[in-house]
DNA sequence: TGTAATATGAGAATGAGTCTCAATGCAACC
DNA sequence: GGTTGCATTGAGACTCATTCTCATATTACA
């Protein structure tokens, strides 16, 4: 039974697409996703740290940079200077970003189908009148959060 | 006549809001905003440097800041390390960006009143349900440009 | 257990971006 | 046209997130 929201999955892809390149799924490795699963919103470099504090971030940035070559995280752009990582959405549901224009908060929401359906076919029709071919989109909202208002 | 694309217009307004804080528009600033109007896409730094060698990075950087102050430009996060800077939403039409996955270049585009209207109305009410004051929203397409593929 | 590979930690190095400060430019007023 | 008070500028020092290096540790497997 499934009591961790999918994180055995998770943790099997993770295994499978690092033994693809001849890695290994490191307990290091391993704690990094583990917070990525249970964050639910990306996380910063800063985040890492506190949340594993004997995680030394020359490690840290190495883990995340190898994870993003297996296809596991991905990095996100904020609006602020810091770096923050999320699962690759593959691994989780299709959804955009919140971003706190006052404390730089990320806050993941997941739109409606027929929303996304609606976006999805507007990105391919524009972007192909550019001869430009899209692979993915991303939407971000910018505002204040519920802590900042 | 405007033979210029409505540079005259943005000029005055750089000018205006600069008085308005005590700022003036000098060349330098002035050489910059040139650059942005003519771009018609975020810039970055090496962008500037390139077209503008004889102002100093310091320079560069300082008055790129003052015209974010002063409601001029916009800072734009891309998916690569650099910033890029475009000018303000107020001073131009309301568009998204392409983002080349392989080059990173950025490229400006328009979408149609209606999909606007349409994302507008989605974001507002999907943001309310999460307790988020929405500002504004971007959309981001990743792909490949036509150069790229 | 031996061996060859990958993984790790500590700290040095890198580099985009910011800050400092002395020198310069500009505008208004005498 | 001199002077006074600001804003502006250039050069380089500085910061700090991120990357790199390298010596050591761990793992997989014969």
């Amino acid at each position: 039974m499934t009591t961790n929201g999918g994180a055995d999955k998770v943790h099997t892809e993770a295994a499978a697409r690092l033994r693809h390149l001849d890695q290994r799924y490191t307990p290091g490795r391993r704690a990094i996703i583990t917070l990525l699963v249970g964050a639910g919103r990306p996380v910063s470099i800063s985040d890492i740290a506190e949340a594993l504090p004997d995680l030394p971030l020359s490690s840290a940035y190495r883990h995340l940079s190898d994870l993003q070559v297996a296809g596991l995280v991905r990095r996100v752009a904020a609006n602020d200077e810091f770096a923050r990582f999320e699962l690759a959405e593959d691994l989780t549901e299709h959804h955009h970003h919140l971003h706190c224009v006052a404390c730089g908060d990320v806050i993941d929401f997941t739109p409606s189908a027929a929303f996304e359906r609606h976006v999805a076919r507007s990105v391919d029709k524009l972007a192909e009148t550019e001869g430009f071919e899209p692979h993915s989109h991303r939407l971000d909202v910018l505002g204040l959060c519920s802590n900042c208002q």
